[in-house]
DNA sequence: GATATACGGAACTATCGGTCTCGTAAACTG
DNA sequence: CAGTTTACGAGACCGATAGTTCCGTATATC
């Protein structure tokens, strides 16, 4: 089921990956998974973000460290290829299925913003910051990079995981914030 | 025409802007659009991204200035009612159109990217840079924080200019890119 | 073993992007 | 002024696809 969707988004893409040919490569019938899910974009979008599609970032011990953590983080969430495929097209199906959009928010936004929080107190902690910084900012600097990088610019990605100066220049961008 | 496609999105959406109803709209026939337009995602960026939709950020004399003024323009590009909605259904149509991919770069990343040139060439002179960041990730960055604001985590948007911490915190992420 | 539930499969409906045809009105030509 | 050509509005038409319904069957339950 899960493979289904996952197979056809990397060979045609959301578009053609239509509904019928994922009950056929499932070998279940249309009904079924109407039954389960409420529309395509519903059942691509549990099939794309499984529980373990955003890694907890580990405390590395440093706000650089930890920066460059979450944005690895995020990459690997923003650039599988099944995802990279889909979400453009389910941003779009979003727009007209508020219930998505807060299934988006609560599985992945609020997950990412908890991680944010534990690696903000943690510099605080530190002392490497001396307030909690506007969490929005930092949300919409480190998920915005990675998201215009993949989705917008459509530059490759660097070897070596994700671009360490985008890491330091974020995590200076971070340490502004929490002065 | 313009108009009838900026009705149409401000009133119903991308999905539900058919190009039935823009003709209808426009009071022309869908073979005359046609003849003009390859897709409706053509005629529909066409009618969205119009030569001034970025504005020319000025030179305030400072990089901490430019860099906000450049975030305002940004932002007025996409935070335009119609921009808005037709945003994340052009993304989704363009991933099936090279075409559209490219003229999207030319318009707007282009564009941006010039921009965002002359404005570190301008903080070289002034001595504020050391030398040239990372092209890619300046513009990922100031574009991706923008755009995720606004498409992804769906905030509202702070009354005053565009939140004046951001433009604060990726000044110093510009900084740290050029030393 | 009888009954109820769920399923695979397929037919069906509605919507929408894109193409084609037709009749008419405007523009051009002699 | 008359004949011809061109472009257009209007709408019929086609193909693809999301979503629904129905049916015969298999599986599970009692």
């Amino acid at each position: 089921m899960r493979s289904a969707v996952h197979d056809l988004l990397g060979e045609v893409g959301y578009q053609r990956c239509t509904v019928d040919a994922i009950a056929a490569r499932a070998g279940v019938g249309k009904a079924a998974l109407y039954r389960r899910w409420k529309s395509k974009a519903e059942l691509v979008f549990a099939a794309v973000v499984h529980d373990d599609a955003l890694p907890a970032p580990a405390d590395t011990g440093t706000l650089r460290g930890d920066v460059a953590e979450v944005l690895a983080a995020i990459q690997s969430a923003l650039d599988g290829p099944r995802v990279r495929s889909a979400l453009p097209g389910l941003l779009a199906d979003a727009q007209a299925d508020p219930a998505l959009v807060a299934r988006f928010g609560e599985l992945f936004l609020a997950r990412e913003r908890e991680y944010l929080v534990e690696m903000l107190d943690r510099a605080i902690a530190r002392g490497e910051l001396a307030r909690q910084p506007d969490l929005i900012a930092v949300h919409a600097m480190l998920l915005g990079s990675v998201f215009a990088w993949l989705h917008l610019l459509s530059e490759p990605v660097p070897p070596g995981g994700f671009a360490a100066s985008l890491a330091t220049s974020l995590h200076a961008a971070v340490v502004v914030l929490g002065k």
